[in-house]
DNA sequence: CTTGGAAAGTCAACAAGGCTGACGTAAATT
DNA sequence: AATTTACGTCAGCCTTGTTGACTTTCCAAG
């Protein structure tokens, strides 16, 4: 991967419009991306941040609200928000802390997995699509620019969660 | 859930937990890639709208508002409370069509040129490090997989402004 | 043991930026 | 002449971000 003379086998994909076209997809993409998801929220009361908090608590039962900050990037008061809307509404659960009681530790109820699985099953189909679409090879190019795109705490929060180690 | 002698080198990267993936993946990573421009705009009397706005314009000088709208994907009263305070601000111009003088078309001013220019610097700061830390042909894959995520309509949109007809 | 500070969470109020609906005007089209 | 199109604007609403002030709980230093 490595060449004569210079620095690069034809840096040209460093191009500033090379680069337009990277951002201009991101942009593109991220639309489709929560378009499905957004569909289906619009019906109930709910919208992309409540999504957001089910799909962490979901990948992390019994996360504690600081925890699911640091993740979703947002104040606690914003988080609080969307929290008491879905605890009243039944559908996440709150525990208050065994071994420290200021903590809430956050659980999906029945009802609240199942919006979950509709959600991300929602979403699942046009990734699924688009990977297929693609092939493995575009799909590893994918995630690794991806990756690459984070800021470091986010790669490393992100990293944590990839590997289960919630 | 997939059979042996079929069709698949394997198809392991279709799976809920590759998808899944991919999915936070565009999540930590499109907030890397909005941060370097909100840090800008932050300091000004600008949001994210105020970028996308001025980053089309430049892309496509003498667009009209209808045209920005599509691409927008906002309704004509969120585009427009946007564009009255660039235009008052002297970064955006409008001038009432040629041909048909019903519409207005809206090209970036010197002062707008600028800001344009500085917001699209940082975040291209970073995605030529993404793409120099993934190489040429993990950037090659990420463009496959984010075309096939996007809606039909918008893929549409990207690709005749890839194509530089605007 | 007490006390002072830090940490987790809650409440209140405000701002940005989406949205809908209604309306006005000028220009183009039928 | 009537209708449609492109654009602008006013009013009002909702979601989701923000800051500031407050309570409860925990822990550590005196």
């Amino acid at each position: 991967m490595r060449e004569p003379g210079a620095g690069g086998e034809s840096l040209l994909f460093l191009t500033d419009e090379q680069l337009r076209k990277g951002i201009e997809a991101m942009f593109f993409a991220y639309r489709g991306f929560t378009a499905d998801p957004d569909r289906i929220l619009d019906g109930l009361d709910y919208g992309r941040a409540h999504h957001r908090a089910i799909h962490f608590i979901h990948r992390s039962p019994g996360t504690t609200v600081n925890n699911l900050l640091s993740i979703l990037g947002v104040t606690k008061q914003s988080l609080n928000r969307v929290l008491r809307t879905l605890i009243e509404d039944g559908l996440v659960e709150s525990r208050v802390g065994k071994r420290d009681k200021r903590e809430r530790h956050l659980f999906l109820t029945a009802k609240g997995a199942e919006l979950e699985r509709q959600l991300s099953d929602a979403q699942r189909v046009r990734m699924r699509a688009a990977y297929r679409a693609a092939g493995p090879a575009a799909v590893q190019g994918f995630r690794q620019v991806l990756e690459a795109m984070m800021d470091p705490d986010l790669r490393r929060q992100y990293q944590a969660l990839k590997e289960g180690r919630a």
